[in-house]
DNA sequence: TAATAGGGAAGTAGTTCCAA
DNA sequence: TTGGAACTACTTCCCTATTA
């Protein structure tokens, strides 16, 4: 019944579904952005500053959960007033694109949650009441450190408990491209970067490098513009580092994985009560500790 | 002070080839 | 036929990059 309107040809000429069985209802796709300072890594006490999420939901779920074409439903964008260190670096607004003055007028991290969660409740996710969530749905990120890591950092700087509704099922976007595609090894080779003689020396005496040059190839980290390449998608659209804008991109990354027939499922978990080394009481960050 | 994926190096076992 | 060298495939371990 679904096929004149979802299907396409396979190799042998005949029509097939590629609906996948989804079984969430919703995505939560979510790309934050934090203060950072040149040289200090990622153990540093980042704090959030950009929380921008876009709401995905299905347009052809079949009662049966069998999914294939996701859309942008609703967006939520908040900057973020940090509170242990307030004044961003030339390093960080150069990254980001964020200003000091953005982030001066912008709401602290536990005013924007329980905004958030207004949102969530508005599309029916979470219950207005208590919190918890009412419809399944997932968490995605451009790799698992936005919610394994700043989320945990910054709810520790603002002594603020981890809501129930962030603390449930997390989708790698990129580990699932890297699956696909290696899955797909076969039919696509657009992040295959050949390296030839600036990696492997030749050596005329060696008679297994002698000749024609090695076929290496060296799958390079799937970026967010390579997880496009990959999937055949237009370049990257916006500014890199706006976390509106990596949201976004990132929601084109998760329609074209479901229009694949890729099955969206939790590839990632969180450790809510993870402890950095500058951590002391709840709320206080170590300064004696942190190797500035 | 973390988890993870991926690449490179090194080691090992099996196969092939060739001279004695 | 045999022994040794060369080669290939595979596994394991270690290191690096990743995330602002």
């Amino acid at each position: 019944m679904y096929h004149h309107l979802y299907s396409q040809p396979s190799s042998s000429g005949q029509q097939q579904d590629i609906r996948e069985k989804q079984p969430y209802e919703a995505f939560l796709v979510l790309d934050v952005e934090a203060t950072c300072r040149e040289g200090t890594g990622f153990d540093w006490p980042n704090e959030i500053i950009e929380w921008p999420v876009c709401l995905m939901r299905w347009k052809d779920r079949s009662g049966e959960g069998n999914a294939s074409q996701l859309e942008i439903v609703d967006e939520f964008r908040s900057f973020v007033k940090p509170t242990w260190r307030p004044q961003l670096s030339q390093y960080c607004m150069n990254l980001t694109g964020i200003t000091q003055a953005q982030v001066d007028s912008a709401p602290t991290f536990p005013v924007v949650l329980k905004r958030f969660a207004r949102f969530l409740a508005k599309h029916g996710l979470i219950g207005s009441e208590n919190g918890r969530p009412i419809q399944r749905f997932c968490w995605c990120s451009d790799g698992p450190f936005d919610i394994r890591h700043f989320v945990v950092k910054q709810c520790f700087i603002s002594r603020v408990p981890m809501p129930p509704w962030i603390r449930g099922d997390i989708l790698d976007v990129r580990r699932s491209v890297s699956s696909w595609e290696t899955d797909n090894k076969q039919e696509t080779t657009a992040v295959e970067v050949p390296i030839y003689s600036f990696a492997v020396p030749l050596d005329i005496t060696d008679s297994r490098r002698a000749g024609q040059l090695p076929e290496i190839s060296r799958r390079q980290p799937l970026n967010m513009h390579l997880q496009l390449q990959a999937l055949g998608l237009p370049e990257f659209q916006g500014r890199p580092h706006s976390g509106i804008d990596d949201a976004r991109n990132l929601a084109r990354i998760m329609a074209e994985l479901a229009r694949r027939g890729v099955r969206l499922i939790p590839n990632a978990s969180i450790r809510p009560n993870r402890r950095w080394y500058w951590m002391g009481r709840p709320g206080e960050v170590r300064e004696d500790l942190l190797q500035d």
